[in-house]
DNA sequence: CAGGTTGCACAAGGAACGTA
DNA sequence: TACGTTCCTTGTGCAACCTG
């Protein structure tokens, strides 16, 4: 392994001068400077990351807390494109980052304070707001810098990004009240999860302001859940003329129920959802969403926590990213309204 | 001589290993 | 078992050197 050492050897320098051109320290005439860069060049050199993290207390690392590392959490789209955002500007300021990868709370506490306990991380990313959430107090009681992506509970100056999901989810309803809906199901996530919260609450808010009709059911992603609810629903009552859910994997699986139960989208019932992302414009029919730009949650989570890192001043707490609607087949046209 | 540049010595950090 | 040493890098204060 080659060290700062050999390099000032090489360069017939001290290995504090190594260390000030790597640092970018301005005593370093340019001359030297570009003298020990050549010779670290040559070498291949890299600096010790364990050294450097002993010497500095600072790892250059982010650490991504994920409210689960289940399948349907790790692979759902909104999470990938909130990671390649955090991945692309970690990059840009030479962070690199570690994610959580337990399914239970009590195992991500766990991964958590060890990532505290050995210097790891120099800061974390909370990609979920949940209240009371044990992970958010172990952060506190190390005093780590993070942000959370997600609502804000307190005002506690902690910074939070996020969309706002009653404004989003209100305007969605009423574009949808205004094509001629007037029998909604709302089908939300369970989990205690704020995100889901807000959508219900703005939901609700569109509704009684139009007058129009609602019920609101919890689903965790079990399929057979779902397709005895739709059963019943055909058999003893009446369809909802369309459904929303809050999620987009939650909506593909009521997809697949209605493709089993013989409903076609959009003539027998239309459906709606939140997260926009490939797996809805391939879907059939392609779904109506609410694109909440989670790529841009991801790069503004991780320039933030950076900042909070490097001690630059915060101004704005509670960053919000616009959301977009976005009308495809699943809405297009209305049977019997 | 003044000012700029570089070197030296040392402390600090956590873990592993060696020695008394 | 207790203590010392080593690993590697960074930051700091001060000394030494070089050049105009």
């Amino acid at each position: 392994m080659v060290t700062i050492k050999d390099i000032a050897q090489a360069a017939n320098v001290s290995a504090s001068t190594v260390s000030r051109v790597i640092r970018g320290n301005p005593r370093i005439s340019t001359h030297t400077r570009e003298k020990v860069k050549a010779t670290m060049k040559a070498f291949n050199y890299q600096p010790n990351q364990a050294a450097r993290t002993l010497a500095t207390k600072q790892s250059n690392t982010i650490g991504i807390i994920q409210k689960s590392a289940s399948i349907e959490d790790s692979q759902n789209p909104f999470v990938i494109d909130v990671l390649s955002g955090i991945f692309s500007e970690c990059k840009n300021h030479g962070y690199s980052t570690i994610s959580t990868t337990n399914n239970e709370t009590i195992g991500i506490e766990l991964e958590v304070q060890e990532m505290i306990h050995y210097h790891s991380v120099d800061g974390f990313i909370v990609l979920y707001s949940k209240k009371d959430d044990p992970i958010i107090d172990i952060l506190k009681a190390h005093a780590m810098p993070y942000v959370i992506i997600g609502k804000s509970l307190t005002n506690d100056g902690i910074i939070h990004i996020d969309n706002d999901n009653v404004s989003a989810s209100q305007s969605l309803t009423r574009l949808l009240i205004d094509k001629g809906h007037n029998k909604f199901l709302f089908v939300a996530e369970t989990g205690d999860y704020e995100v889901v919260k807000d959508r219900v609450a703005g939901h609700l808010k569109a509704i009684e302001q139009a007058g129009s009709l609602t019920e609101i059911v919890y689903f965790d992603k079990n399929r057979q859940h779902i397709r005895s609810f739709f059963q019943e629903l055909i058999k003893y009552r009446t369809l909802p003329t369309i459904v929303i859910t809050t999620d987009t994997l939650l909506n593909h699986l009521i997809l697949s129920v209605f493709y089993e139960l013989k409903l076609h989208i959009p003539t027998d019932i239309q459906t709606a959802t939140f997260n926009d992302s490939y797996l809805n414009v391939f879907a059939s029919p392609p779904q109506t969403t609410v694109n909440i730009y989670p790529k841009s949650l991801g790069e503004v989570a991780a320039e933030s926590v950076i900042n909070v890192i490097q001690g630059h001043d915060i101004v704005d707490f509670n960053k919000l990213i616009q959301t977009t609607i976005i009308e495809r087949d699943s809405t297009t046209t209305i049977q019997g309204v």
